[in-house]
DNA sequence: ATTATCCTCCTACAGGTGTAGTATGATTGT
DNA sequence: ACAATCATACTACACCTGTAGGAGGATAAT
């Protein structure tokens, strides 16, 4: 379970977002974001079987490309990594950094605070 | 003003927490952690100031390295690309995750309570 | 002064990553 | 049935990254 790269989490995404397709799809799915080339996708999809973040049905025809981790798992590993990396593992200066600089919703102010009364205890 | 690798993290937090200085102190203060030959250390130094990380003052002997970006600076960048790819850019459903998953002591709790309301206008 | 270390420079080299091109078989539109 | 398009497999190639080794001058310890 390597750290994912950047082009990685893009092609995790349109997994995600489809559920798990075939190649035309998928590249239709990431050309606005990134216009690559077919076989650009299609040598990241080969790459990441190999390293088991894609599974490749091959039965199939065409294959159906899907997903092998969850997003939250990858969220998960990516939040270990940066909070240990980037803030030393200080979670609270981590997330008083991203409150001050990003914008919240009041619903999303509201569910924060409960979240921290709920931790009350 | 690329994103760091791993390693480039790990030799900045040696020059910020040093506040610049000469090679064989960056070694000591990285073998702990990283048990680094010290050519290696040399690499990633020189090729960190080509990349514009690292100044070297090569008029003192030997010469010393510090950061040209501020841990803070670095930090802000990497919380930027961070919520962009690992959440969309939604900071409600990041700091939640981070709050369900780390432990945060009374104090920050508090501090980030009188965050959110300062939020309020 | 000599020897052991340190510092800097230059070189190396394997593996990973971004980004396709080519060849070839499968499929579909007419 | 034929042409155009799609899918898959294989190949390519430059640049980046991790990790040093060797050479040669500078320095420090005795």
């Amino acid at each position: 379970m390597d750290k994912l790269s950047d082009r990685e989490w893009t092609v995790l995404g349109a997994l995600w977002d489809t559920g798990g397709t075939e190649l035309g799809q998928l590249v239709e799915a990431l050309r606005p974001a990134t216009g690559w080339n077919r076989n650009t996708v299609l040598t990241y999809l080969t790459r990441m079987e190999a390293k088991g973040l894609v599974a490749i049905d091959k039965e199939a025809s065409p294959h159906i490309y899907r997903a092998l981790l969850s997003r939250e798992d990858c969220r998960a590993q990516e939040r270990r990594s940066f909070l240990r990396r980037v803030y030393q593992g200080s979670a609270g200066d981590l997330i008083a950094a991203f409150l001050k600089e990003e914008s919240i919703s009041p619903q999303e102010r509201d569910e924060l605070r409960r979240l921290l009364d709920e931790m009350e205890v």
